[in-house]
DNA sequence: TAGAGTAACTAAAACGTTTTATATGTTTTT
DNA sequence: AAAAACATATAAAACGTTTTAGTTACTCTA
């Protein structure tokens, strides 16, 4: 059915000269060609819609321009909602910029051998890490591995791969510790599935921000949940069963924290009068929430970006950059969060 | 930085045998080797890590065993939302399952000829036209390329191309025939960016019920979105002002739906009492509304799994397949939805 | 007027594979 | 004992480029 495409042997024979003229005047630089030749050159380009050959050119430049994102799954059961589209989008913008592809792997962890072939099979000259839980496999293979490779989003601390990633820990330190200046003291948190450090990063800034005000975290104000609205739903049944329960619920999304809001709605309790919401994303339906969402803003296009940047850079410079790149989260305030309740 | 991975070369001689043994070796299949000459191959294979270059064995195969992904963007300001992630991961699926890898190629409609390029340069053996708008040249210019082509999702009815999309014309024809039977007869509807011929076809499904009720359309009633929150806010507002107003909207996705829903609560209307409102995509968080919102599911996974499916069908069969596949929505009761308010 | 320099172009090697055609022994058949 | 058949292995061409190292034919220079 396809067309062989033209080949530069064609051309060379269309024009009238060698394969070299033909590569060394599509490419300027080497050697110094008349006018009158190069003109030749171009017209049967043009006539035989010539194309140079991707594949070949790679083999020959040892050089293949291509990237690869590699990823356990772009959306699934555990909704990360529309983190990869915008954060993969972000990257697209970064490679197409400097004129690379992208080749995108997805690595189920029970597959990761396979997927790894995909990766190191010389097909692309470095990786981006996209937002891997630490249980997939594939994360201590790219380490070994000496392909350049940068994470986007969740990483090991473990990990000595440079990094871009929203400042997770001080972005929810900073916001509770904004929690505790309005006069809560007991807060909650309904956690991200913690096979994904981001949620234990945030997690931790949660901590930090109550140790510093010497606030014993409870257990029972503690909700692991997993991203997904349901999670935010039975967390905030569970938190609210505590003794006292909670002034304030700080979540691990937006979409935990949407959840939070449906099933404090449903249980008569008023937010924020009686309990503050917190989230972390700022979705666009984050506005529509009653009341609209307070949360913490995470720049994914730019995280993207940024990581396809990095990346292009080691590529190029030929050396592992020891380098982590953490983009500040905005605080986006709206109506969920208020002083608490006066104590009775 | 990056150590040079070992060839087939290296491999022969660890194993002290020729090339030509090595890959007869490792791809079975041709010539009959000693077991024990096998053995040492794979020795070899094993203490080098080698792994076949996916480059050079493209070359010499004139098989790249890749397809692209053609997409005007992830998300951006049109939010499509979720939809081109949950498709993609279809995609994914459907080409990994079939040991195709995957080359995600952005083109603005301004920057479509390089990205062409991209897809045109040998590097992949097929496209996938992901839910591009009308106006992307791409899509006339895959036409009149002959690279194995399907579209998913939105395509112009002119497009010769196979396509596997959700049926979008039945699924609001026969929402809009269930409104009209509980007993709307000025239904309203927010289109969605009719750049893109989903919205079209949507409003044409829903025109057809109409008519087919000898129910007059009222331009009044009409309001052109572009699938975002904004835009059905606007639109609810914009139709509520006329005279009468429709007493049930539809609209041309969740994300609208859920702005007609905030709209119409701050204006202090009641849904589904005095107003119906019904989507389309079924969000997760259509579940969250208040109230839950009424709307049509989309397939999109599936969508993405066919749409692989066939075109390595195409690919492998080496012909074009004139095939269009329309996966079917199905709607889903919430509470949006209900007879209009008696006449006064 | 021989050598150097230069302008314009090209042959051939290289990239890392697959594949076709062929070589080299050994065994079996006639 | 020659021919055929078989088992095992390999040389070399091919894939479509880039790039290195030339070549050829002029034109200067001394």
């Amino acid at each position: 059915m396809r067309k062989k495409l033209p080949t530069i042997r064609e051309v060379a024979e269309a024009a009238g000269v060698s394969i070299s003229t033909v590569s060394n005047v599509l490419y300027g630089k080497r050697g110094f060609y008349a006018p009158e030749t190069a003109q030749r050159v171009w017209t049967a380009v043009e006539q035989l819609g010539y194309r140079p050959n991707h594949i070949a050119r790679s083999l020959a430049r040892r050089h293949t321009f291509t990237i690869g994102v590699v990823a356990e799954q772009l959306l699934g059961n555990v909704s990360h909602n529309l983190y990869f589209g915008v954060v993969l989008d972000g990257i697209l913008q970064g490679a197409t910029d400097r004129d690379y592809q992208v080749k995108i792997v997805r690595v189920p962890a029970s597959a990761y051998e396979k997927a790894f072939g995909h990766i190191e099979d010389g097909s692309v000259e470095g990786a981006i890490l996209l937002a891997l839980p630490a249980s997939n496999p594939i994360i201590e293979r790219m380490e070994q591995s000496n392909i350049p490779s940068v994470v986007a989003g969740s990483i090991p601390p473990s990990s000595k791969l440079p990094c871009v990633d929203v400042e997770d820990i001080g972005a929810t330190y900073q916001a509770v510790r904004w929690l505790i200046s309005l006069g809560h003291r007991r807060i909650g948190i309904i956690t991200g599935n913690l096979n994904y450090w981001s949620a234990r990063r945030r997690e931790q800034g949660y901590l930090m921000a109550l140790r510093e005000a010497g606030i014993e975290p409870h257990p029972a104000w503690r909700y692991e949940g997993n991203f997904s609205l349901a999670a935010g739903e039975a967390g905030a049944l569970q938190l609210l069963r505590a003794e006292p329960p909670p002034t304030a619920i700080v979540c691990g999304n937006d979409r935990m924290a949407m959840g939070v809001l449906h099933a404090l709605q449903r249980q008569g309790v008023k937010v924020p009068e009686q309990i503050s919401v917190l989230g972390f994303d700022d979705e666009e339906t984050a506005t529509l929430t009653s009341p609209p969402l307070t949360t913490l803003r995470q720049p994914m296009f730019e995280i993207g970006l940024k990581a396809a940047e990095l990346l292009l850079q080691q590529i190029e410079l030929g050396k592992r950059l020891q380098h982590t790149l953490l983009l500040p989260a905005e605080l986006v305030v709206r109506e969920t969060v208020a002083p608490p309740p006066p104590d009775q």
